[in-house]
Formats: structure tokens, C-alpha cells, sequence
DNA sequence: GTCTATATTGCGATAGAC
DNA sequence: GTCTATCGCAATATAGAC
């Protein structure tokens, strides 16, 4: 539970976060591949090497380092997702980047082994939703209505929740195809692949709230 | 492993087949609830009494019964569902229509544990993620497209690839309210909320696939 | 009932940073 | 050399498949 000052700003990483950080890169190899039951402490030394003993020290037992590794990934999507230069030009460039963005990280293997593991064990760990939601989808959710506020404001939608509109982009971005690719049924797509479908669903998107004129 | 031929023509139900659905019933509550690994034959027994050499003789192993519970379940929801009706009036009612049965099946309890279970054992047993796909998501998307593949045929349709448009349907019905419902971060949503979300959805979507007149 | 797996802890020996 | 993190390994306790 000790949780001294980790050099998240300090240049040079300690002996301790190097260890640290192999260690939850190792475990959430595990803890993804197996569920968090399945999961053995002795299979992440396995993988790391040292001694379990590091674990305990660090993480407190098996459900700190859950915690962590969950915690560690939502960030590492997060930002692998960036938000810059996102807006200031027509609506559909805008949501094409935005479609293409966020499909390309949510077909990454590792955010599919986290979306599989928190939609496991969320009802276990309720902080662990929360903190999934916020950072992921609602962040996201949050972002693309302050971009649909913009135009709603010069009378270009039909539509007034613009949260709710861009919740249903998402949806349409999170669609079947990621479901396939965490039943395992399909790849994740090639980027043409994820071209076509991001395009095919800012059409309809774009024609089903965009003011007739 | 063994499936002896089980009464599914015969009226009457053996005292072996009642005693089969007991333990599918009591078992999908365990696996459910903690997940594969998580799950035990003993908290099994618990909820249905009698002796743990039942479980083994009729579904061989742990997999075999988890096996069952899946098929069963993905039996029932798509059998909740029904397709009966649909379609025939104009595309707004019938989407309406689709897509409350779709929202209401899709948020029971017992549909949202198996979501949960299937999501993360699917890539352990790719037979199970088959299933579940090509009887549910899969079959209600191919029922969808032939029915808008009327309204093309009419016309009626700004877009070609009728299945694609139906999954970007079924996409937004199993939408952020699912996943948050699935998460436990909200309970499933009231008829009256099922409405609102549903008709939302439709707006959008017919605005984004119907032919401007 | 049997037997294996695994979470968790204790503790002395070692190694690395300063 | 000191201090701290880590290692290696043994031991305990409990659960759970079969």
C-alpha cells in the first residue's frame, strides 16, 4: 500500500518503476490472456522473472496489481488516442478523422484484451468500470458534443442533444466489427477496412442530423 | 461429452431432463456471476443440491457445462426476441418495432451476463463466440437487411449495401446504455427510457439512409 | 476423499544506487 | 559503506477439480 512519490515527472526512472513497469507489462499479458481468475501470480514471474515477493511489496496482492495494470492501459489508450487538432473545419473531415482515431485504437489487440477484461470483471470491481468509462468512451462522448455544439449554434443540425448524437457516433465507431474482433471471430481490420467503415458511418451519421437545407 | 438425444419433441420431460435444466439453471447463475475460472462446480451443487457426480456424468467436464449454458442461453434470448410481425408497415414503425424488442432483449439481466461471459471466454472457446454470433448479432443483422432490401428495391433508400446499413441499426441499439449497463455502472434502463433511446436512434438512422424526396 | 494449484507471507542473502 | 529494492525459497492455508 506504500505509495511513495513514482517519478512520473523525473527524467531518469528508478530501479523500482523499471521493475515496476515489467512487471505490469508482464502481468497484463497474463491477467488479459486469462481473466483475472485464471490468472496466477506464478505465471507473471514466469513471464518477468524475480521474485513474487517484489509483487507483494508493490501491488499489494493480486487485486492491487489488477487494479493497476487496468488502470495503466485505460491511460495508455487515452492517449494514444490524442485530441489535437481535432475540430475547426467541416463537419465531416472532422468526424473522419475523429471515426478513423478512434476505431484504429480500439482495434488495437491490447485495448481489445482490456475492453474483454473490464467488461469481465466490472461488475467485480466497480471502481475499475468508472474509471474505464470516464477516461475511454465518456471522455471521448464528452469531446465530440463540444465539437457538434459548435455547428448546432450556427443552425446546421436538426438536432438538439448534441451529447446524445455523439454518443450514437461512437456506437456506430464501436460497432459490429469491434465485436467480432473481441469474440475472436474476425482481425482486427487493415487499415482500408477501417477507412470504408469509419466512411460508410460518418455518411449516415452526417445525413441523419445534419439540417436540410 | 455425451448427448444422448434429449427430449426436445417428446411433451413429456424426464425426471434426467428436469433435472438437466436444474443444473443448467443454477449453473449459468454461478458461471454468470464469477466467470469461467471464477466459477465452481461445488457453488453449483450449493444452489441445486444433490451430488456433484450428476454434473460429471451428464456434461462430462467444466467445459462441457459451460459449455451448454452458453448454447442455452443464446437459445433463449433469441427465442425472447421473436421475429413475427415485422415489417409489412412503413420503415419507421417497423424500425421502431425492431428495434424495442431488440433494446428490451438486449438489457435483460441474464442477456447482459451472458454478453459479459461470451465476450471474455470467446476467444477460449471460438465454437461459443460462433454460436452466439451467427444466432444472435448475426441473424437479427441478416433479417434487418431483407427488410430494407424492400424499400431499396422501391427506391425508397439513399444507400446500397442494405446489410451494412442494417448492422449500423443494430449497432446503435446495442449502444453506450448496453455497455454501461453492462459495465454495472447503470442499471438497465425503464420501458419509458428504452422508448426514448429507441426512437432517438430511429430518427437518426432513417434521416441517414432515406433517399431525400 | 484425494491431490493439485495458488494466494499469501517470512526471512535471510544479494545486488544496485549514491 | 549504507540503504533500499529485489531475489530465492520455503511454508501455510485454502480452494477446487475430479
Amino acid at each position: 500500500m506504500t505509495e511513495p512519490a513514482k517519478d512520473t515527472i523525473s527524467a531518469a526512472p528508478s530501479r523500482r518503476s523499471k521493475r515496476r513497469q515489467a512487471i505490469l507489462e508482464a502481468a497484463a499479458q497474463v491477467f488479459f490472456e486469462a481473466g483475472y481468475e485464471g490468472a496466477s501470480i506464478d505465471a507473471v514471474i514466469e513471464r518477468v522473472g524475480g521474485s513474487k515477493r517484489t509483487i507483494y511489496n508493490e501491488f499489494g496482492n493480486k487485486e492491487g496489481l489488477f487494479t493497476e495494470i487496468v488502470k495503466e492501459n485505460v491511460r495508455q489508450a487515452t492517449e494514444a488516442l490524442g485530441s489535437r487538432g481535432l475540430g475547426g473545419g467541416d463537419l465531416r473531415s472532422t468526424f473522419m478523422d475523429a471515426g478513423l482515431r478512434l476505431m484504429h485504437m480500439l482495434m488495437a489487440p491490447s485495448v481489445l484484451a482490456l475492453y474483454r477484461a473490464v467488461v469481465h470483471e466490472g461488475t467485480r470491481f466497480p471502481e475499475l468500470a468508472e474509471i474505464f468509462w470516464l477516461n475511454g468512451p465518456g471522455a471521448v462522448i464528452e469531446h465530440l458534443a463540444e465539437l457538434l455544439e459548435e455547428h448546432r449554434r450556427r443552425g446546421e443540425l436538426r438536432i438538439d442533444d448534441c451529447r446524445q448524437a455523439a454518443g450514437m457516433f461512437v456506437e456506430l465507431i464501436r460497432g459490429n466489427r469491434h465485436l467480432l474482433a473481441v469474440l475472436g471471430l474476425r482481425t482486427p481490420p487493415a487499415p482500408e477496412e477501417i477507412d470504408a467503415l469509419v466512411a460508410a458511418r460518418v455518411d449516415i451519421f452526417l445525413n441523419g442530423i445534419l439540417a436540410p437545407h
